[in-house]
DNA sequence: ACAGGACATCAAGTGGACTTGAGGTCAAGC
DNA sequence: GCTTGACCTCAAGTCCACTTGATGTCCTGT
């Protein structure tokens, strides 16, 4: 038990579950910061594990790590996100969550429904669009792979 | 249009909505097969069309190639699937279609409380537990962290 | 006959999120 | 003083699902 409350790298990793070179690697992009010793170790306020707690849940919701530092930006670097910044930025991720959730439950409605009438004229069968990848709305012609239009005409 | 019923890398192509590479990635992966001209050219059967629909599916549902390659390896590699083949494998990745939402859900459950009550005493918010497991989101190795245990006394 | 496009192979590149390895430093204990 | 282990940096490796590029072949139309 140290007397200070930095906290070494080890200690980090340890209760955050993630490696060093995990933490690292967030430095260097930027997504945490840290001091150093006079021996050049990396020592981190408490703060961090709670800023690593909001990084792991961004990444729950399916962000990158780009996204996730663009969030971290708006806010202090070294403190714990205060509560109306903690409401801004989990605002800010909940229609990606919705979305990712909504994608998922249709997925699966079109499973029961395929596994329900054996259909196998996959034709009007949704399981073959890509509901994944929200924001894809257009009648556009090749955006990001428009899975299997009508030409698709099998059986 | 084609007198017989086999069909070239660009029509399979343009009709799954899938690169060229892709398909002859897949081949490699023995995810799909093909017969060839006598000019070394791909030909397709039809129900190759299915068999990538079979297959995009199962990526929506957050399977890897390799897994796919094992469900597809349990059926027929030349023909559509039956419906019974198609009723096992769908209902086998039900699943984890299942926990893959339910994770989500979980997740949004606790952004919502961390909304609703500006809860920052963090240590008992699930938000910080990786209950998802499987069907995680980003590649890279290093999967199942068992972030953020009771060490976690922040605050 | 020949241009053009679709197709072939094989090697290497891409991007995200890290990990691993090599080689060196710091600090505590014996 | 010496060992040990945690730590440092920087470069390179890994995994997945492909794409891109180089180089060469097949085939249809004019």
């Amino acid at each position: 038990m140290k007397a200070d409350d930095l906290l070494s790298i080890g200690e980090v990793a340890h209760r955050s579950g993630l490696a060093p070179s995990a933490l690292r690697y967030y430095e260097d992009l930027g997504l945490i910061t840290s001091t150093r010793t006079a021996g050049d170790r990396r020592r981190y306020r408490r703060a961090v594990l709670r800023r690593l707690a909001v990084i792991r849940s961004a990444q729950n919701v399916g962000l990158s790590l780009d996204e996730i530092a663009a969030a971290l930006a708006t806010l202090h670097p070294e403190e714990a996100p205060t509560k109306r910044e903690w409401h801004r930025i989990s605002a800010a991720w909940r229609p990606a969550l919705d979305a990712r959730i909504a994608a998922l439950q249709a997925l699966r409605a079109n499973l029961d429904t395929c596994i329900g009438c054996g259909c196998l004229s996959m034709r009007q069968c949704s399981l073959y669009n890509p509901q994944d990848e929200l924001g894809e709305t257009g009648p556009g012609p090749r955006r990001k792979v428009a899975v299997l239009d009508p030409a698709y005409d099998d059986d």
